[in-house]
RNA sequence: GGGAGUUUAGCUCAGCUGGUUCAGAGCAUCUGCCUUACAAGCAGAGGGUCACUGGUUCGAACCCAGUAACUCCCACCA
């Protein structure tokens, strides 16, 4: 025999991926089958490969796969996303890495040099998936930011801002000054920092020269933020404040600058927070800047887009805003205005793409007003129309969507789908596709405008990337351009989406507001919300960290199928994964044993005259497949995939290894009869279509060793079996004979006899109905030379109680001690007795037979009856010793 | 600060509307085996006061109240 003894992936999946590849196999169109659509989440093209990408495309690919089995029409759509931030800031350093600098391109120079990035390195995520063999219709992979998806995105700005809900306005915006743009809400992450509190000393305008007294000559104003003390409007009390009433309206120097600003008073000061004396600083905070607009207060903004001070702040000009705040400390303590600096620890904004600081930042910008969308794609999840699996996140996603915030859609970068508003010099402006029909627009509202089409320029700006990703299900399907076509008419709504919780808000809820919007309908019917890949400790995986395997060398050492096992046996819907090497590695084991199963059955020679000894075998594990399948089917249908992938490892290592094979398999060079033999690779086959799903590529590479096939006759497209005759009393009896075989042993283990000796069993003549058919499995697999049925027990043996029956394992003397075995039956007894004790007691309880259901009180009488006729059995074994 | 969730064996998790000897699975551990598919293996075994305290009930891992620890989401206290 020419099989390897151990099962190497390394062989086999580059050609059965080309081999699928090429046959066509991941492809849809539209037909007359029930489509089974699943939209990938676009992954950066800035990305590599990481275990989440790894998690998420196993289980949309055992989806999809297990779908494309049971005769749906399967069609996985894949893709990636222009990820703005990222990719812009990616292609900024790069440039810079050659000496050029981003303003010193133009905006096409600039974006041609991006396309030539995203064209040479954008790819290289989708490659990696199909390494771990991502059945994906690779034909129609997109991409979010072309033409056509550009498009769509555009026309969708028109629509909404016609509908009033984009508006352009001043709002302070969470500025990213390392991205240079503004960024949404939902892109803040808010982090705990040790920081530190700076008392810092005001001079009253009017204080006297000599003198030095607080609250007099001086205030002490606490701040996280002495860097900006440059830019404040104002100093704030609050009006009951005894300490400072007698200061109300008076003027205050800022130090180090002399700038004279008011104090003013305000409730919405805390009097017991630092020193109750709130400095204003209206450019730089937004309620800061809140208050500012109520008391009309100056706006003095004293820092530049990059975070660096600005000629207004007078002082530091040019230094960034954390150098500047560690000098003007040092200037501070020289001028004699730092009272204390105390540590603190305070919450601050980074942005999720660059990781900066965020910057409160007044500017311009496009928003999307939310609040209308929000109702219906709350009802959509409320209702269940759409499911979250699992049902936990029900709770965020209501109340997020009860509190949404307007979206700030506008990004300062030129990566992305530029904003299509169009300005004259005079600050009118229209929101159209292109400039003429914007110039009509315009001619529309003033028809006596002096200016020319000429003097039209686009806003600077583009849309954020979730513009364009919350379309994507639609988009994809080119259902904005051609809504009526066939292909968005048949796959939308999508069935399934997979997908990380963080993105919850940021897509999955966007997506079914723009559903809603344009289709009427939600993009998709359930969405399956993986955990975060974390390593055993507990940790986020990070680059930063380097506890995150990479996944190319797993599948590289493990095998993909052993990888995607390994993900899926430790990861359950909604909770975070734990991630180690040793699930990949239990993965792999179970990959080889399936190939050693295919080497024994294939190894056997078959002799066409035997007849069949495994009928009870046959029976028995047809059954036992039909009812497990059943159980996985169970755990798909509510998506507890690790389950169904567990079910269906222990059918394949318990059930079917062994005990099925090694109930059939034949003494040593001994043939096996054809009948076992066919009906063997029958099952062998079922149990890998039922794998399939998880493992891929082992299961098509044995699919077309188990037989002939057919041209294209694949395991890829084999049909899902079903679950068929299940005789349960087939299945009940074979237990107890296993719990017998396993008794038996567990007394040669006990008493230390080697597996090769062969012993004997002694069953009561009274079960000689029930136990003779299964005479000879429990003879193979106990390794007995023989089973008798007497009416009395034998003398010198062990016994062991399986149901009710007592079973007699006869030994010698030297095996046997009758103290030992006394002892142990008595114990046995004891246990039973405290058992029927307890029976019992219910049994006389009134309440009890009054209250409980006929069911149960039937239940407990058979305990009852049982445990009598065990003790029984066990005190006449009792007396026979 | 507000909200949600979690807590079951050494680890990761099941345990549906309270009721079967209900306390489970996989891994890890221990013992014995190089048995002619597989040592990436075979056969067995030992592990738990179901976080804690009370309550409801004939009966609680499960329902209720409180406590503790952890996690996540949301939030502008300088």
């Amino acid at each position: 025999m020419s099989i390897s003894k151990t099962y190497n992936p390394n062989l086999i999946e580059d050609k059965w991926y080309a081999y699928w590849l090429e046959h066509g196999f991941f492809k849809s169109v539209p037909d007359d089958r029930e489509p089974y659509t699943i939209v990938i989440p676009p992954p950066n093209v800035t990305g590599v490969l990481h275990m989440g990408h790894m998690l998420n495309a196993t289980i949309q690919d055992v989806l999809i796969r297990r779908a494309r089995m049971m005769g749906k029409n399967a069609c996985w759509v894949p893709g990636t996303d222009h990820a703005s931030i990222a990719t812009e800031a990616k292609v900024v350093a790069l440039l810079k890495e050659k000496g050029i600098n981003k303003k010193d391109l133009s905006r096409e120079e600039f974006l041609k040099y991006a396309f030539e990035w995203k064209d040479k390195y954008g790819g290289i995520i989708l490659e990696q998936l199909k390494k771990l063999g991502a059945s994906c219709d690779w034909d129609r992979t997109r991409f979010t930011m072309e033409d056509s998806m550009s498009r769509a995105v555009i026309k969708v700005f028109i629509d909404l801002h016609k509908k009033g809900w984009i508006y352009r306005g001043v709002r302070m915006v969470n500025w990213d000054p390392q991205g240079k743009t503004a960024i949404s809400d939902e892109e803040v992450i808010r982090k705990e920092v040790n920081s530190k509190l700076y008392f810092i000393k005001y001079r009253l305008a009017e204080a006297n020269i000599n003198s030095d007294e607080l609250n007099k000559d001086y205030l002490v104003i606490a701040t996280t933020r002495p860097e900006t003390i440059m830019a404040d409007a104002a100093i704030c009390v609050n009006p009951h404040d005894e300490r400072y009433k007698h200061l109300h309206g008076k003027r205050i120097l800022i130090p180090l600058i002399n700038r004279e600003i008011t104090i003013i008073t305000d409730e919405y000061v805390t009097m017991d927070f630092g020193t109750g004396c709130l400095k204003v600083t209206p450019a730089h905070d937004l309620n800061d800047y809140e208050l500012g607009i109520k008391h009309k207060l100056q706006v003095i903004d004293i820092l530049d887009d990059d975070g660096s001070l600005n000629e207004n702040a007078e002082i530091l000009v040019g230094k960034d805003r954390f150098a500047a705040r560690k000098e003007i400390a040092v200037l501070l303590e020289a001028a004699n205005s730092l009272v204390k600096v105390e540590d603190y620890k305070s919450q601050v904004g980074f942005s999720e793409r660059t990781d900066a600081v965020i910057e409160p930042k007044l500017s311009m910008q496009w928003f999307l007003k939310m609040n209308e969308m929000a109702v219906p794609a709350l009802d959509y999840v409320m209702s269940g129309e759409v499911k979250l699996i699992p049902e936990k996140f029900k709770n965020t996603y209501k109340h997020w969507m009860e509190n949404v915030h307007d979206w700030c859609i506008s990004r300062q970068l030129w990566w992305g789908q530029q904003i299509p508003a169009w300005y004259l010099p005079d600050g009118n402006f229209a929101v159209a596709e292109t400039k003429e029909e914007a110039w009509l627009e315009i001619l529309k509202s003033n028809s006596n405008s002096t200016y020319l089409i000429t003097d039209l320029l686009q806003d600077e700006d583009v849309v954020d990337t979730w513009f364009s990703s919350w379309l994507w299900p639609i988009s994809i399907f080119d259902g904005f351009e051609d809504p009526d076509n066939e292909d968005i008419k048949y796959y939308y709504p999508t069935n399934d989406l997979v997908t990380a919780p963080e993105i919850l808000f940021f897509w999955v809820a966007r997506m079914i507001m723009a559903g809603h919007e344009y289709r009427g309908e939600a993009p998709f019917k359930n969405v399956y919300l993986t955990g975060i890949v974390r390593d055993k400790l507990g940790r986020k995986m990070s680059k930063s960290l380097g506890n995150s395997p990479d996944p190319l060398d797993l599948i590289q050492e493990f095998g993909a199928d052993g990888v995607r096992v390994g993900m899926l046996l430790c990861s359950s819907a909604g909770n975070d994964v734990l991630f180690n090497n040793s699930y990949v590695e239990q993965g792999r084991n179970f990959a080889n044993k399936i190939w050693n199963a295919f080497r024994l059955i294939k190894g056997w020679e078959v002799d066409k005259n035997l007849t069949s000894q495994n009928i009870l075998a046959i029976n028995w594990f047809e059954s036992k497949f039909n009812s497990e399948l059943e159980i996985i089917n169970q755990n798909f249908d509510q998506y507890k995939l690790s389950e169904a992938m567990m079910t269906a490892y222990k059918l394949v290592w318990d059930d079917f290894c062994s005990i099925y094979l090694e109930m059939i398999k034949p003494g040593f060079e001994q043939p096996i009869d054809e009948f076992t033999y066919h009906k063997t690779l029958e099952f062998f086959d079922n149990i890998l279509k039922l794998l399939h799903p998880f493992m891929p590529f082992l299961t098509e590479e044995l699919w077309h060793e188990t037989k002939e096939r057919k041209k294209l006759e694949c395991c890829i497209t084999a049909k899902y079996p079903n679950p068929e005759i299940i005789n349960r009393q087939t299945l009940h009896d074979t237990a107890l004979a296993m719990k017998v075989i396993a008794e038996i042993r567990n007394i040669r283990n006990q008493k230390q006899i080697s597996p090769k000796e062969k012993l004997s069993l002694v069953i009561s003549s009274s079960l000689q109905n029930q136990y003779e058919a299964y005479n000879e499995v429990i003879c193979k697999l106990a390794n007995l030379s023989e089973i008798r049925f007497e009416k009395d027990k034998p003398e010198k043996a062990i016994s062991f109680i399986v149901g009710t029956d007592e079973f007699f394992v006869p030994l010698d003397s030297s095996k046997t001690d009758i103290v030992a075995e006394r002892e142990r039956i008595e114990k046995d007894i004891e246990y039973l007795q405290g058992f029927l004790k307890s029976v019992d007691i219910k049994l006389n309880n009134e309440k009890f037979v009054s209250n409980a259901k006929a069911e149960v009180i039937e239940n407990e009488r058979k305990k009852k009856a049982d445990a009598e006729s065990k003790i029984q059995t066990l005190q006449l074994s009792l007396q026979s010793i």
